[in-house]
DNA sequence: ATTCGGACAGCT
DNA sequence: GCTGTCCGAATC
């Protein structure tokens, strides 16, 4: 039995650990090729490299150059320098900035060692464990340390740190009698009114509260300060995302049975944190998994530690953030958050508000794992099957992947939760690296909406005339079903896949798509030489006529438009009022929120949209979801087709009948006995994740295998694929043993923004080696004008 | 990213 | 032999 490295594990092995440790060998990227220039024999004499041991440091430059370098600290250096400070130093004739990476006490250059400069900051900008992450990153994913080192730092706190706005206060040292103020007024009528205000509102205030009333008040304030009346004081102003939310304290609610057997599982690794497994938490919609968060957290607070929470972006939403401030509302001052939409200040205030300390709780989207927290005592990643925690720019880390190393560094417990979990982790669960803990009823006893297939095939069949060619997009039992809910004013969710491409084919007659022989991944047609390609190994093959698994002559592309589905649902539901929310509806700001708004007041009745609705929101009106086109993800040719459809189709379960009145939810298939599906339909996890990890053993895939995806893209369309070839050529020269190399292919999105892009997979059941080898042949391998090359480890999708 | 310095061309 | 320019290598 194969026994992979995932990548969280690898930071349980001990050997593997120790390279965390600094003074580690250095990453392929870091190995500065040091000449050991012949430092003359009295370089080892000098005094300054014996007589104090811990004057110098090796520093990884921020801007420019990918390298380490080593500088002294003079003994008189102001301030105390340690690893993960941020650090000025010379460079030839310039400064720039610069991160400790290590101390030393000795160095190979340390006769001709310039000092370092000065200090950012009064305290390091990296605690000794993002150090060690960014390190682990660097390697995992064969990317420089200097690119994670930059990702670590908001671009605001690194270009400007300790910019706060400030404000100004001012309080009211002398009152003055009736008599004065009058005086006062008669001979500067402005200055006597800001006095009283300044009085009435209690004896001090904020210029900006000031200005309100009195716009010019900063000009007014200076002859009260000289007469004595006022001191003035400054003050830093927080800028608060969440200034004007109003929270009502909630209390703990008492737990369910499941419940507290998961609060017991997650307080026995808060009692042993260092030796605690990270826990997968798989808690159905529903099922309460909020609660046990907010339990734990306030368990850990209660022992002086920090808590960070990990939420996808898309449910980082103010009612989220409202249950966290709620419950903690004493010290809800202490809870920061960080997620793209901050504004650069807000940004810039919420990171130092964690690093001055001055926050216990962290709740953040992806990026937040680099929330420079201390003492943590937990890490809870809701949701943890999202892709959405995958970044897709360099460095592409996983967060929740991080999420597990870093605890593991930090030594604090870490919580996965997620009512379909990843693979990934459920594999891990039951290899025993991960500790599992269940939740499979909701809270309110409600049970899961009726879940009905429609099978399109029969409904194709059956159709006549004009209703037979929409009948793939809209069946007459959905319609039907529709229609009952505009007759009792609910509310109907429609459901289509915005990824699918148009480009696999597939049977009309049995559903079935071209697969391929190897790999078990639909095949992907590019029409310009007429070729079926396999996107998992590169093999091509001649499309064929008939249907290979049934004979029939009608096989064609997949797959419809979401206008088209728009435009039909408008069509054949005149007079319903209907909103589509996908990526091109939804440019304007807050469109979003507004639409979502609108349903939510039943001015909608009908809801089409993608995968964008179906997280985390809750409507009580809505009694019927349909999904269009369950299919066309299946059809993808990803090996984690099947995996996203079932998690699609069980959250979207979720999402229907959640108020009073029982769901029902359509699924409307090609392919009504395809695994994904049937354990969808009667909510099967376990079912679903048995049958998919054979399957993904079989083949080795992820689990089993991590994946490497190399995409050379460019306008020159010859010059992108000659790139890759040769890239190809001279990966296979020396391949770490146990690889699986595919070919050279165009990408399943052949052209985008212009250029044309061709890739490559590789698998490999220990990651290491092959990242290594991958970034070391990358290095040496010269990119023709135009052509960029990108490597992705452990893709979330292939192409 | 800048800066340094070796190689080489062109000129006196 | 001197100066200027280009390009790869080093920057501590």
């Amino acid at each position: 039995m194969p026994f992979p490295d995932h990548s969280p594990q690898d930071a349980q092995e001990p050997d593997l650990l120790s390279d965390l440790l600094p003074g580690m060998a250095a990453p392929p990227q870091a190995r500065t090729p040091k000449q050991p220039r012949p430092a003359g024999p009295q370089a080892e004499t000098m005094p300054d490299s014996t007589s104090s041991p811990r004057c110098f440091v090796r520093v990884q430059l921020e801007g420019s150059a990918a390298i380490e370098l080593d500088y002294s600290i003079p003994s008189d250096f102001p301030g105390e320098v340690s690893v993960g400070s941020r650090v000025q130093v010379p460079l030839q004739k310039q400064r720039v900035p610069a991160v400790v990476m290590a101390i030393l006490d000795s160095s190979p250059h340390a006769a001709r060692l310039r000092p370092v400069h000065a200090l950012i900051g009064a305290r390091p900008m990296f605690t000794p464990s993002l150090v060690k992450l960014a390190h682990w990153i660097s390697d995992y994913y064969a990317t420089g340390v200097q690119g994670v080192l930059r990702t670590m730092l908001p671009q605001q706190v690194r270009d400007k740190p300790g910019t706060f706005i400030m404000d100004s206060h001012f309080e009211v040292v002398k009152t003055p009698d009736l008599e004065t103020i009058e005086k006062l007024r008669k001979r500067a009528p402005m200055q006597a009114r800001l006095l009283e205000k300044i009085i009435s509102m209690g004896g001090n205030a904020a210029l900006s509260d000031l200005r309100r009333d009195l716009p010019r008040a900063a000009q007014i304030v200076p002859p009260l300060i000289e007469a004595g009346w006022l001191t003035r004081a400054s003050v830093r102003v927080e800028r608060d995302p969440f200034e004007n939310e109003q929270f009502l304290p909630t209390q703990s609610l008492t737990l369910t049975e499941e419940q507290e057997t998961c609060m017991a599982v997650i307080g026995t690794g808060l009692d042993a944190p260092e030796t605690a497994k990270p826990i997968l938490l798989h808690g159905v919609t529903g099922s309460g998994k909020t609660e046990v968060y907010l339990q734990s957290i306030a368990r850990v607070l209660e022992g002086g530690k920090t808590a960070l929470v990990l939420v996808p972006e898309i449910s980082l939403t103010p009612q989220t953030i409202e249950r966290f401030k709620a419950r903690f509302s004493e010290r809800k001052d202490r809870i920061a958050i960080l997620h793209s939409h901050l504004s650069d200040g807000e940004r810039h205030d919420e990171w130092f508000k964690i690093h001055e300390g001055r926050a216990d709780i962290v709740i953040g989207a992806r990026s937040a794992i680099f929330a420079p927290l201390e003492k943590l005592g937990i890490i809870i990643v809701d949701e943890e099957h999202e892709p959405s925690y995958k970044q897709e720019e360099n460095p592409r880390y996983h967060a929740r992947d991080l999420a597990v190393v870093r605890g593991k560094l930090e030594g604090c417990v870490v919580v996965l939760g997620s009512a379909t979990p990843s693979l990934e982790s459920f594999e891990n669960t039951l290899t025993g690296k991960y500790a599992i803990v269940r939740m499979l009823r909701r809270t309110d006893g409600k049970s899961l909406p009726l879940i009905r297939v429609v099978d399109l095939r029969l409904e194709r069949r059956s159709g006549t005339g004009v209703a037979a060619k929409d009948a793939g997009i809209l069946s007459m039992r959905l319609r039907t079903a529709i229609t009952s809910r505009l007759e009792k004013r609910e509310q109907t969710i429609l459901f289509l896949n915005r990824r699918g491409f148009n480009t696999s084919l597939t049977c009309t007659a049995c559903g079935e798509a071209v697969v391929c022989h190897e790999c078990s991944v639909p095949m992907t047609l590019h029409k310009k030489d007429n070729r079926l390609v396999c996107h998992i190994c590169g093999a091509q093959r001649v499309p064929p006529k008939k249907c290979p698994a049934c004979n029939d002559p009608s096989i064609k592309f997949a797959g419809f438009g979401t206008e088209r589905a728009e435009a039909l649902v408008r069509d054949v539901f005149p007079t319903a009022r209907i909103a589509r929310v996908d990526t091109d509806t939804m440019q304007r700001k807050n469109q979003l929120r507004d639409t979502l708004r609108d349903f939510r007041a039943q001015k909608l009745d009908i809801l089409i949209g993608t995968q964008m609705i179906a997280k985390g929101l809750d409507f009580p009106n809505v009694t019927l979801v349909g999904v269009l086109n369950a299919d066309l993800a299946l059809n993808l040719p990803d090996f984690r087709a099947a995996e996203r459809t079932f998690q699609l189709l069980v959250q979207v379960a979720g999402r229907s009948g959640r108020g009073e009145i029982k769901g029902e939810v359509f699924i409307q298939t090609f392919t009504p006995h395809s695994p994904a599906i049937q354990f969808a339909r009667h909510n099967d996890y376990d079912g679903y994740a048995a049958q998919e990890i054979e399957h993904r053993q079989a083949f080795q895939y992820p689990p089993f295998t991590h994946v490497v995806l190399i995409t050379c893209r460019g306008a020159h369309q010859t010059r992108a694929e000659f790139a890759l070839q040769t890239l190809a050529r001279r990966l296979k020269q020396d391949l770490p043993p146990g690889t699986i190399m595919g070919e050279p292919m165009p990408s399943p999105l052949e052209k985008a923004h212009g250029q044309f892009r061709f890739q490559l997979l590789l698998r490999s059941a220990k990651i290491r080696p092959l990242s290594r080898h991958i970034f070391k042949t990358a290095r040496q391998t010269e990119m023709p004008q135009g052509v960029t090359l990108v490597w992705d480890v452990d893709p979330m999708h292939l192409g």
